[in-house]
DNA sequence: GTGGTCTAGACCACT
DNA sequence: GTGGTCTAGACCACC
């Protein structure tokens, strides 16, 4: 699996926000596991033609969500991935997504069936942490 | 089911996206029903003390997507369902939010299961067009 | 009680973090409560003789912590105080600041009845959650 | 008690600092004792698979706060402790450790009595210069 | 008017 | 060479 990070310009979300939402996504995937080294700042922020700057806050955003850990000097590294927020929070969480997104799919006028069947196939592809 | 807008002074998503999202989810619940009439705009203005341009912001956006319709003199209504995009974008949009859901999911470190559990517990309490 | 932030110029402490420190010690002593209003991003700017993005990046600093809310055109406020941690990681970090703080107090040759009596003098000075 | 150096590689904080710190507790949790020998330089270099410069530097760093003095061709060797600062300084340090501690404390919503019983359990493992 | 994002470019700390 | 901080100044979204 290779792993590819790209900005889409036509996209109203925050450069930053996209830079950590793919990275996130790639980690949940399992293209990106625990150790693995991210490209330097300077590398992406050459690559994307985006201010290294920018780079800089999607970055500390990560890290701050306990994604990546960056050491000063050596670069940016995949975290053991660990959830230090309490259940009733992650509950919290989890549970407005899922109505976000069935919110969605009601008005898209999806059928029950068909938003169980792209639920379950999505979930395929994911790296559950129970290894199941 | 009654239905109350509300806005939580605490939350960071703008206040026309807290409506906007409420009005949604409401009619994908099947709290409000095509055809049900939506209270004035400085009616709402008055009751949640936001600014009139807030609540007009946020009908302006509702009518964009199709989510209501205003018909002058008479106010404003919950519209008849329909979406006009292609099954290729609505397979799109709602992929790409199932993804998200489910990378919020795995970095949560929610088992498999619990999240399959969630995931139909919620489906139960939404309004499918198909009727199922 | 007055809140009044300042700028050490010969601390090596980042500014924003400076002013992340202030505030938070300012909501915990009490002096700022919930729902209070913090100075605008360009008045403090202006007055601590900053960039407005160092006072940007301290304020989502904050934001991130839950420390305050901010809310696009109206301001930046005090939040209503919640953790979302586990009980495991609050008592990991709180564990691990007690321990510097009395590894600091034995190199400075503090005697042990001498800590207790600044520590319990300082904890009068908070504001407790509990009331107590 | 055995004394072991180890270096976080998922901790933000500098290497050359962990080092400083872990040699500062186990000093001030008696397991390191006036007179007690520390590894050489290239030992924990190579132990800890960290570059020598690193290593050198928290010696420095350490030498420089008076918790080791190294002597030429013998080695580094914990200090006799003393505090050459001033009553006034030593009571600001410890103030400000304190009060951070307190308002981490508060922001995590520790109730009062829990926070006292930590520290006391703290201060237990300890050793205190007077011996108390 | 509020805060948020991005760019450009300088300087610093760490390995 | 790594990432982190700060400044300066532009533009945007929200209220």
């Amino acid at each position: 699996m290779s792993f590819r990070l790209q900005i889409r310009s036509n996209d109203t979300t925050p450069l930053f926000a996209q830079i950590v939402h793919q990275v996130r996504e790639a980690v949940a995937l399992g293209k990106l596991r625990p150790g693995d080294r991210i490209p330097t700042l300077r590398d992406l922020a050459a690559r994307l033609l985006v201010n290294p700057n920018t780079i800089a806050k999607a970055f500390q955003e990560l890290e701050r969500e306990g994604v990546v850990v960056t050491r000063r000097g050596a670069g940016t590294f995949i975290a053991e991935n660990h959830c230090a927020l309490s259940d009733a929070e992650r509950n919290r969480i989890l549970g407005e997504k899922i109505e976000a997104c069935l919110t969605e799919a009601v008005h898209l006028r999806f059928p029950r069936k068909e938003v169980q069947r792209l639920f379950a196939e999505s979930m395929q592809r994911f790296r559950w942490t129970d290894g199941a």
